[in-house]
DNA sequence: AATATATTCAACCTTTTGGTTGAATGTGAA
DNA sequence: TTCACATTCAACCAAAAGGTTGAATATATT
């Protein structure tokens, strides 16, 4: 049902550049928690928090093994705010074709 | 350049609910300040915050005429979340093709 | 000129956020 | 068993967010 919750959690978890970045370093892959957190300028502890909020927002998954916590890139929650673009309609109208555009451009660039 | 800053405006503006419903009312037209504020269960002044907030991330722009101030909805800012996306590739694949359908069922809805 | 309307500014309060440090937990390695 | 490692939990802190009320400002209306 794309609950406003849902919508919150999903762009409070993106407004975050910390957590943005960790986002950025999971879509090339997996990553245990410590690796995530050994290019940023705070404790290890602090990046744990951010971790949970993505996960709370469903845009993280954890899996466990042994010690280590695994965790992956989970890109679902963007459904709803897609939708919420596309409601708004007058809003989101012409970004989609800017988007497209920007994709084809990586696209081109790319052999 | 799309500053991380930017985009934190942005997103930061976009993650309250009354925003984005705010953002929703001027998507339909121009709207004064107090128009905007009524049918939420807040102050005027609340309100009044939540448009500057907005108006800081360049999602609503300001008009003044006499006392009066028309707010109008602008999409630009919204380059620069695509651009994001665009960049986080993994994480934005696949969304692209939702949002794209979600698009095409409303125009088909419509005659 | 006096009053009403539209809006922001300023001060204040409470809750949330993003960070810290230190201890606890669970698992692997010696 | 003992020690090191991976991670979270708990308590704490400062700053920011989201709200309130009351006063200030600017413009209309009478």
């Amino acid at each position: 049902m794309a609950t406003s919750q849902t919508l919150d959690r999903t762009l409070t978890a993106l407004a975050d550049p910390t957590r943005r970045a960790i986002l950025q370093r999971l879509s090339a892959g997996e990553a245990r928690v410590t690796e995530v957190a050994r290019p940023f300028n705070m404790s290890l502890n602090a990046v744990s928090k951010h971790i949970l909020v993505l996960e709370r927002a469903k845009l993280v998954k954890r899996r466990r093994m042994g010690r280590e916590h695994f965790l992956s890139y989970r890109p679902e929650p963007l459904d709803a705010a897609a939708k919420w673009m596309a409601e708004t309609r007058t809003f989101w109208a012409g970004r989609l074709d800017a988007l497209e555009q920007l994709l084809r451009e990586e696209d081109a660039a790319k052999p």
